[in-house]
DNA sequence: TATTGTTATACTCTATAACTATA
DNA sequence: TATAGTTATAGAGTATAACAATA
């Protein structure tokens, strides 16, 4: 298994990337739909991180409270899948989930290997201000957009994302 | 400095992340302009590595080759800022590509602190092979998209980056 | 003083493989 | 035998800070 994080893109202190540099020439960079994705998760993703970092949230640790609150007793394995990691990524990713109070392992009756993951009370009620503030932050990413075009733009990355997205 | 690779993209041998497992509700994921980038982007990287494979080539690498063959005499530091990386991370990366055979060091003749960086004539022509494989690959990945949308969503994906984009 | 390229160091995130306890 | 969760280990990529040479 496993899925992606794109280890070259910057991740590190998001702060201050010019997707087009004055003076530089991109040649080929500025036809290919891949790079205009590149450009614009980079721009996105340090967003993200500066608008949630009052609550140490990155994209990833959103992705892993939403499913989990909407998908009841959801298994490790499970969200390894949908997030596109390897099980002991998704150990460490809960582990940090828990440690910040967020989410627990509760006991599956029907397996007594597996956990059902869930948002603790703190996790419901924090997850719905994170929510706040990742909606605010989308629409300060699509500003410059029209509603219609916003639309336009996730119906066409679907496309791209795959038929079965 | 620095910019961003996205640090939980998932980097790892990207092989078959689902952008939308069966029977799993994304909740508010599905209406994020952020999260449809994601997505895409996750999809895009894993088949870009996959399909630049027999030359060992990341999009961070092409972004690099591309654009020192289109600037003549660039300048570490400049190329650390275009990709949005620490001048640390370039010349490991300027390294790695010398390593290959594909870009070289020239001394620099107005300032002797700098070089110029430059493709070897072997860069030159894998470039050329390489930056065909990548337009392959970039037609696949819009292949669900007719012509026109595709250029939509270039122009859309800029207006997102930003205006200087 | 400031900047260029470099190096040393550390951090984060990831994967593979092996282990345990169940099924 | 196969699977769920876990742990150990290693790798890739990044950043910060400091350095020498030069501006």
């Amino acid at each position: 298994m496993s899925a992606h994080a794109d280890p070259d893109l910057p991740a590190g202190p998001a702060d201050d990337f010019d997707p087009h540099v004055p003076g530089i020439e991109y040649g080929v960079l500025d036809t290919l739909v891949g790079y205009s994705v590149r450009r614009a998760q980079i721009v996105i993703y340090e967003d993200f991180v500066l608008t949630l970092a009052p609550w140490n949230i990155t994209p990833q640790r959103f992705s892993a409270l939403t499913v989990i609150s909407r998908n009841d007793h959801l298994k490790l394995t499970q969200l390894a899948r949908i997030l596109g990691i390897a099980r002991s990524g998704a150990v460490l990713l809960v582990d940090a989930l828990a440690a910040m109070g967020y989410v627990e392992r509760q006991p599956s009756v029907e397996d007594r290997r597996a956990y059902g993951l869930a948002l603790t009370p703190k996790g419901v009620a924090d997850l719905k201000a994170i929510t706040e503030a990742v909606c605010e932050h989308d629409r300060r990413m699509a500003s410059g957009l029209s509603a219609d075009e916003a639309r336009q733009l996730t119906r066409l990355l679907r496309l791209v994302a795959g038929p079965r997205a």
